[in-house]
DNA sequence: CTGTCATTCCCCCAAGTGGTTGACTGACCT
DNA sequence: AGGTCAGTCAACCACTTGGGGGAATGACAG
């Protein structure tokens, strides 16, 4: 098996979730403040931005359907966690994504290869 | 300096534009396709998806502004190439936002070990 | 001169996104 | 009982997105 990550069709809409909620600036700003601060209520998180705790709540949202946050209710404050285990898809898909790549450069060597040799 | 791949304000709109391009499953299916054979005109890529011309056109273009593909016009043939460069990006600010995580963990890890004298 | 070809450009549509404001829930504190 | 507080839910708005169809372009072939 050449490609250690290689990627099933289920996974392609996880992969697709991760990248599209990291893609989005505030949400990457939460993501960061989330893995300096560690778990942080949801309100001290919206403190820190110039939005709404409406839309702050939203992007957690996103983030945890995403699998990039976790949350511990603990009756009404709800603590988010940062995750970085789900981040590495994006690397193995790029390395998937870069095998591939180098894979059909090798074949194109070999056949300038194999054409001097008919010299 | 820690962070190496330290974001620059103006980094980051392309750091969203290359996360946003590749989370789409078609496009991703086309940074593959290109990758695998090498530069290709519109239509033979066009051919491999279930999609109108006109979108696969347009995906082309998105991936283009993210700088993951260029475009070489040899008149009406575009022959369209994958870029691997821009998603180093994507590696960089994987690599700071561990790095700053890692940070915190070892900042717990001297403050319990600091707790630990003082018993 | 009339097609054909590869590709883009323009217009349309349905669905999704980021953001707002306002109402709701339910324990806790006077 | 009545207010506060953390957070979600619901409705709404402007804008974007992914997709389609069709016309336009401009060299080249018959």
């Amino acid at each position: 098996m050449l490609f250690t990550h290689m990627v099933e069709r289920n996974d392609t809409d996880q992969l697709s979730a991760i990248l599209k909620a990291a893609s989005e600036p505030n949400r990457r700003a939460i993501l960061t403040l989330l893995a300096q601060n560690g778990p942080m209520k949801v309100t001290d998180i919206a403190a820190r931005f110039d939005l709404s705790l409406n839309a702050i709540s939203k992007h957690i949202k996103v983030l945890e359907a995403a699998g990039l946050a976790s949350r511990r209710t603990e009756w009404r404050e709800h603590l988010i966690e940062v995750q970085m285990g789900p981040l590495s898809q994006i690397e193995n898909w790029f390395a998937d994504l870069r095998s591939i790549w180098a894979l059909r450069l090798d074949a194109l060597e070999a056949a300038l290869l194999e054409e001097d040799n008919n010299d």
